[in-house]
DNA sequence: GTGTAAAAGTCAATTTTTTAACAGCTGAAA
DNA sequence: TTTCAGCTGTTAAAAAATTGACTTTTACAC
């Protein structure tokens, strides 16, 4: 059928792509929106739905299919004219391409309340990493298990890195220890750092790759907007009806 | 000096907008980046800086000087020229646009890992946030106290609420109830809901603000990077130094 | 006082992002 | 087999965001 040849081409494709190393840009406003696909897509699985048109989809998230064409249409062809997405393809093609696939390692350093909230959610293991374990100052947490994760002493971070390959590291210690963790991290090789400790890392390193979450900004980002929707509340029920001139 | 006649005259103005309720528009861009602002602004504070130049700002937060200018410029003379900022009145001014000031009460529901950790960040009374309490439906949970915030019984949700003003909740309990709860909320008042469960609930009601934390996303933007800067290298690394044609 | 360097404010140009329109496939029904 | 409705890919237009250049104001040194 021709879902099939589609298939096989858009292969070729992305091998095309693999061998130039001529990956195509893909610019920032599409980035940030591509987890939200693999969120969404996932969820279309689950339900068993197996193809789906950029309308209905604009629908479910609430976005307008022209977006959703041009987005996706930033890497080719995902869809057929006439047909749709068939959904477990293009599931697949953006799980890629999210690095879903690479089979990173991460450890998580920091076993308080935190670090111990991520194990739980079952966050990584959905996404395709690995947590290999955890570390913590305390020597005395040492050797527990958490959700079959086991928690080493920090000053072994060293060895451990050198004996397994460890892509990615989740900082959830203290404020004060996370810049010369990292500093430590990056010289074990770490490829990636997941900071979660409201310290701005410095960007515009060429050998590690940082994403910062900011728990607090989201926090006031939701006061603001309650702010302003009462404020608009409060202007509407202010206002006169003014009918006549 | 002329710095207090600045704060009184854009006090003067600020007290304008209220009372003309034409508070100026800001676009979701710098609303997003508002926090950061805020963040790096307590920073200089506490480092006891008391001015600053968009110029200086823009080398310690790593975006553009103008940008700065343009972004502080919405709402309308936070600086002052040959002078710059002071420090303390700027982070006085985002504070109050983010509803820092506005005193807002929040409970959390769930008191899973995940929630504790919450309570224990001292994100929210830097916020100007104050926790009420904490709901869980395991009622053996009940009585307990963490960080000096009380677990109540998820049942008496309806009880509490109309015995305490709560503008926000914060909904760290298991996926498959968020929906259900959050109509709960919805129908006790509370004004915003900060929601960790990727669950994505219904944007567009007009009775509710909902703020979602989806920390997977971000995962996978940290995959996503990491994948593209190994490419890059691969790729700088087979490239033939062509120094001659 | 006066001149000057420094800085915000402002406007215009540029770039990025989003939206809209439409041409051309495709699958399915008649 | 043919037609047609539905859908993507594509292009162009519009809107939004960012950057750069210029104007005006101010503090500060002399």
């Amino acid at each position: 059928m021709a879902y099939e040849e589609l298939e096989k081409q858009a292969n070729e494709l992305r091998e095309g792509y693999k061998e130039h190393g001529t990956k195509p840009y893909i610019s920032p406003a599409v980035v940030r929106r591509l987890p939200r696909y693999y969120r969404y897509l996932r969820e279309l699985l689950t339900q068993g739905i197996t193809r789906i048109s950029s309308s209905e989809l604009s629908a479910r998230m609430n976005v307008t299919a022209s977006q959703i064409r041009q987005d996706l249409n930033c890497f080719g062809g995902f869809g057929q004219q006439g047909y749709g997405y068939n959904v477990h393809y293009l599931f697949t093609c953006i799980s890629e391409i999210l690095g879903v696939g690479a089979g990173f390692h991460a450890i998580i350093i920091g076993a308080g309340d935190l670090g111990r909230a991520l194990v739980h959610l079952s966050m990584f293991e959905k996404r395709g990493v690995d947590i290999l374990g955890m570390f913590d100052a305390d020597p005395g947490m040492a050797g527990i298990e958490i959700a079959g994760v086991t928690i080493y002493p920090l000053h072994e971070l060293e060895q451990f890195c050198a004996q397994n390959q460890v892509d990615i590291a989740v900082l959830t210690l203290p404020k004060e220890d996370v810049p010369a963790v990292a500093e430590r991290l990056v010289k074990c090789g770490v490829k990636g750092l997941w900071n979660y400790m409201g310290v701005e890392l410095d960007y515009s390193r060429d050998d590690i790759v940082i994403e910062n979450v900011h728990l607090g900004d989201s926090l006031m980002i939701l006061n603001y907007e309650i702010c302003r929707k009462m404020q608009e509340k409060h202007k509407a029920g202010q206002e006169v009806p003014e009918d006549e001139e």
